[in-house]
DNA sequence: CTCCCGATAT
DNA sequence: ATATCAGGAG
């Protein structure tokens, strides 16, 4: 459906609407950023701040997380949602720094998704905010954002969504426009209430149009 | 595929 | 009341 030039239009008009896009996950180090995507399942990454400002000030090292009670870590992360199996992970991940890696967190992708809770998506997220290394990340907001500007089919899985966009998108340019997608889909082409009418790849977008039609006969 | 789950927006 | 939030494991 869209060309090589139209991909390339859509992904400038978004770089110049979030040219500043980053990463919102406060950390201070791999380890610190590690933990924070783990806690970041479903839940607003403003909620993993805020939960996060008190919990790297208690815990900082894996030898901490693995020295309380899991009981403890539950409630210190009760706020997050899914707190009992983040908690598990965390500690599960801890040891495993710790016995396998000398505390360290791994650089390469092959070993992060060993980790307990660590996935694919949080591999991604860790390699290129950490390590430097080009990814691109697909979470909620990458997957909608691309499906619905047709850079991907509705039936794609993350996996799919993810090879598509590595295809269309040069290597050295992967985690920029992975964090502009996520700011455009977090800011402006939000799940609920997308601000079409305002949008500047609109012309670009077949869910963009169909939206509008549906507007107009209200 | 389902389950895990509290907080917030709509 | 319901949908959604930087997913991952079983």
């Amino acid at each position: 459906m869209l060309n090589r030039t139209q991909i390339g239009e859509i992904l400038h008009r978004i770089a110049e609407m979030f040219p500043d896009a980053h990463c919102e996950l406060i950390h201070a180090n791999p380890f610190e950023l590690t933990i924070a995507v783990a806690l970041s399942a479903q839940c607003t990454d403003q909620k993993v701040n805020q939960v996060t400002r008190s919990l790297f000030q208690k815990y900082r090292t894996p030898e901490d997380y693995v020295s309380v009670p899991l009981e403890e870590l539950e409630q210190d992360i009760r706020s997050i949602g899914l707190f009992r199996s983040k908690a598990k992970n965390i500690q599960a991940l801890s040891r495993m720094l710790l016995e396998q890696y000398d505390g360290q967190v791994p650089r390469e992708h092959e070993q992060l998704v060993q980790l307990p809770g660590v996935g694919r998506k949080t591999a991604n997220v860790v390699v290129s905010n950490a390590f430097g290394e080009p990814a691109i990340a697909v979470d909620t907001h990458v997957e909608r954002v691309s499906k619905r500007l047709g850079l991907a089919n509705w039936k794609d899985s993350v996996l799919e969504v993810e090879k598509k966009l590595m295809k269309k998108v040069p290597r050295e340019e992967w985690t920029q426009t992975h964090h502009r997608l996520i700011f455009f889909g977090r800011y402006h082409c939000k799940a609920q209430n997308p601000a079409c009418p305002a949008c500047p790849v609109l012309e670009f977008c077949r869910e963009g149009k169909k939206r509008m039609k549906k507007l107009e006969t209200v």
